[in-house]
DNA sequence: ACGATGGGCTAATACGATTAAGTAGTTATG
DNA sequence: CATAACTACTTAATCGTATTAGCCCATCGT
């Protein structure tokens, strides 16, 4: 800047006031002219360092996030973010804390934390895997933090949680409308709070449409399309087989299908089958294509930043 | 840092040597122990604006990608540059162009590259997809710039690029060393210079094998499932059946496992079928497994971050 | 003719750190 | 005993910017 000031022959403060359009500076119009040309001539760029320890303001959000980044649906809540970000002028500083696939311990998450701090971030979005319990780390008090994906015990932090309860119960809901009356759950072991929620839900809507819950079954095997492949088979070679499955998520269903298609079944007509989280690559190329449900991950991400960045803080 | 040198009665100077540890700067070891408990009971960080100014360093490396962000592999060269840049001590600042699906333009390429800039930081990674002809945008050359999964025109700046050709090569002679002789490609339409480096080594093995090539068929459809299911019906509906499928991508393989299926033919007794990426939701779960290529994107984005790191730049 | 007004610009300062150079006070050296 | 050398600090300059108070000069009103 003093480059350019000396250049266009003003001094720096004038060259401030021009490149950032101050209102009312009364600055003529053939200086400013001056000053721009002599900017651009020198192919002038704004340091945000110094601009920002000036003013006190990093326009950068931290975002970090626990494993969660290796599922499929991750990348919707981080382009959510980073949309909410940019329409508001800022960036987004991601940090993972699964870096090596080594598991987390609470210092990483400190760590991180603490680098997120030094760079005087605006606030943190803490992305973590949606489990029962989540610790949350002290440094996050230090500055507007949101949880997404994950509710902390106490309810001290502003959490952004989908409503897999809701989510459950309308896929359920939607396989006995279509008539079917022996339904199975296949899912997984406890860990992630949506297991106990879609199962609890299941449950609910199967209790409320009079249904014996002895005739139901619920199978509980890995997450994964071969979990979902061995947890059909299991289902669908019961007596009293269940007409349709309620599948934790779309990888157990890919791999019901094949359990299908390995007993002879078709689907839809032998068997019906739901997922759950729209995965692209699964849910609308199986053939036929599978029922699914989404979960508003991309908005979540973008409603998270929003959060943290809105006026009315606290 | 002014106010822990008062709570620890010495200067702002001794707090700074103190807490970064300068060597020989012959602080005793009271007086370290002071500033270290002020600093602790005041919950005292390093300010990084203030740091970066001061040293002209940023300690981040930019991240720029093209719509690459939607495709399975991206996420691994994301973490693979996220590995290298925490391995150094710096950070990644992510921007990703076509924020909300709009197509990028050379506008927007320069203005994130701007901002990038602006923020000093030491380096961009360019992470494009790999079309034939990139058009370097003029801001990359004010800073240390790799080009990953991309190749600019005149190799004015470093690229990053996987062995398509080699890959591709190593797929069909694994079709060809186990007897196959009527192989098939399916592909997609050009763009992407993968699609053509891929079909080149196809000819190129099958020739070399001494086979005619007007007997193999190159079927060019839509990159996604159900397009290999189309291009694999086609294919196989053929006089002279293909004995095996050389696909563009898993997805395109993941439909023609579907197309086998619906006209009756067994994988891999009927018709042999390679994928390509290695998408970890299709390859190991598809029954059988699908053989597939794995390019290197994890190892990419860590050599990209590496590269732009180097000691010994240009 | 002269104070008042206001347009157009500058000087000075602060943001929070790093670091070269300097300064007491103490100990070693010739 | 004077000087050199070392220890343990401190002073002050600097990084690049934003911003406020103030300055100079031209014009205006009376």
């Amino acid at each position: 800047m003093k480059d350019v000031a000396h250049k266009a022959g003003v001094s720096q403060a004038t060259v401030s006031l021009v490149l950032n359009d101050v209102a009312g500076s009364g600055i003529s119009d053939s200086t400013q002219i001056r000053v721009r040309a002599a900017a651009s001539s020198l192919g002038y760029r704004h340091n945000a360092l110094a601009r920002g320890l000036k003013l006190q303001r990093s326009d950068t959000i931290g975002f970090l996030s626990d494993h969660i980044t290796t599922t499929p649906y991750a990348v919707a809540m981080v382009r959510g973010a980073q949309d909410a970000a940019r329409a508001a002028g800022k960036h987004l500083l991601i940090l993972n804390l699964d870096l090596d696939g080594t598991s987390i311990d609470a210092d990483a998450a400190d760590l991180a934390i603490s680098e997120l701090l030094e760079r005087r971030v605006e606030g943190i979005v803490y992305a973590a895997m949606f489990h029962s319990a989540v610790q949350v780390p002290d440094g996050l008090g230090e500055v507007r933090s949101v949880l997404l994906d994950a509710q902390s015990h106490g309810a001290e932090l502003p959490s952004i949680v989908p409503d897999e309860y809701g989510a459950a119960r309308q896929a359920v809901s939607h396989l006995l409308d279509a008539g079917h009356r022996r339904i199975a759950h296949l899912t997984r072991p406890s860990g992630p709070i949506a297991v106990d929620l879609r199962e609890r839900a299941y449950r609910d809507a199967l209790s409320e449409a009079g249904l014996d819950l002895d005739d139901q079954h619920v199978e509980v095997g890995v997450d994964t399309t071969p979990g979902g492949f061995d947890t059909a088979m299991k289902a669908l070679t019961r007596n009293h087989r269940p007409t349709a499955l309620f599948c934790f998520n779309d990888q157990m269903a890919m791999g019901a299908y094949q359990a299908a298609d390995e007993l002879g079944l078709g689907v839809p007509d032998d068997v019906s089958i739901v997922g759950f989280d729209d995965v692209s690559l699964i849910a609308p190329v199986l053939r036929p294509q599978l029922t699914t449900m989404r979960l508003p991950h991309y908005e979540m991400g973008k409603l998270a930043v929003e959060c943290v960045l809105a006026p009315e803080w606290i």
